[in-house]
DNA sequence: TGGGTCATGTAACCTGTTACATGATTAG
DNA sequence: CTAATCATGTAACAGGTTACATGACCCA
């Protein structure tokens, strides 16, 4: 039930269009949790159904109308209750450790390829960091209360250090085969 | 597709049950690719209807009958071109730093019991290391290439990287948290 | 005698992905 | 002129979760 609670948690800093949390949820919560829109809309259909939400259409006239959903006090209540809940552990889902647990089967220098890429992906993810603070900043700055600011701060401190942990572990599991390789030849 | 791939892999070192598969699974591929029997068994069939694999049934008198799965020459060229296939970058996804994001939305204590549930959750999978290094030994004397298990080890290294990571993330973003309070107060 | 292991699944449901459809405005 | 942005979704499919059903054997 994660991205009904994504939701409620960005809308309960304010209403939105389905567009806009589209939008926002790729900014922020897009480092830990990934939703298409097509899913996002549905979802909120469900949350509407469900009490967590209304919604009222906006007219326009230059652009395509507007549909704003607005958080409910159940959705506010939903929300706490979720984040006041009990820890539950999380895993680690990421096909690309499969391939390297299935390394054997082809040959070495492929695996060491893979794991160059793996590095560079997170270095570009390192690289990043700075316009990642600079949307936290901005986002601080739209809402009224810029000690939550400390909390989105937390995750992108976890994401770099996550990068920076990939990136290490990747050269040193390189330079272990490459060794193993020359021992061999 | 990885479930697939994931079976195709360890069904490529020799035949196995569906049940046998599940427990492999948890003993090795779980750390990074989680999977219910259930889902297995479905997955298998579509396989076998792929061509991918055989199967037939091993009568058996004291126990329940057993339906052994068999690679096949398509599933070794099917593993095969996905492990050689071009690299492709991965994500977290964690409801855990979901709440965290959120932790403005409710009182900061909260947050930092999440922080220290979080932390003892990865000192317990660091704690389990050691019986990891045994599982991977006790795997690598069963199958003909003892040379696989350096991969095996290279994944168990990034599970406990990973661990150490989050725990000393978890502390630091806990005494931050608690010097922000002694400074409120 | 009660719980763990062996062994196979089905059914319903929920969640996530991919592809498609429409159409106006605006900035380069 | 063309690509991006604004704005809303639907339909089909793929993948994952939960709950249920069955039944024997073995060990404490």
């Amino acid at each position: 039930m994660s991205l009904k609670h994504g939701l409620l948690g960005l809308l309960s800093y304010g209403s939105m269009t389905g567009y806009e949390l589209n939008k926002t949820f790729e900014d922020s919560l897009d480092y830990f949790w990934q939703a298409k829109s097509s899913q996002i809309y549905r979802e909120l259909d469900a949350m509407e159904a469900c009490g967590w939400l209304t919604s009222h259409i906006q007219l326009q006239t230059d652009r395509p109308n507007r549909r704003v959903y607005c958080i409910t006090e159940a959705g506010r209540g939903e929300l706490k209750s979720w984040l006041e809940g009990p820890f539950t552990p999380g895993s680690v889902r990421d096909p690309f450790m499969m391939r390297v647990f299935f390394g054997g089967e082809c040959p070495p220098q492929r695996t060491r390829e893979l794991l160059r890429a793996f590095a560079q992906d997170h270095e570009k993810n390192l690289g990043t960091q700075d316009e990642t603070l600079d949307m936290i900043n901005a986002y601080a700055r739209k809402v009224e209360d810029p000690e939550k600011a400390v909390y989105w701060n937390m995750t992108a401190e976890f994401h770099r250090r996550y990068a920076r942990m990939c990136m290490q572990w990747a050269q040193d599991m390189e330079k272990m085969l490459k060794n193993e390789e020359d021992e061999n030849a």
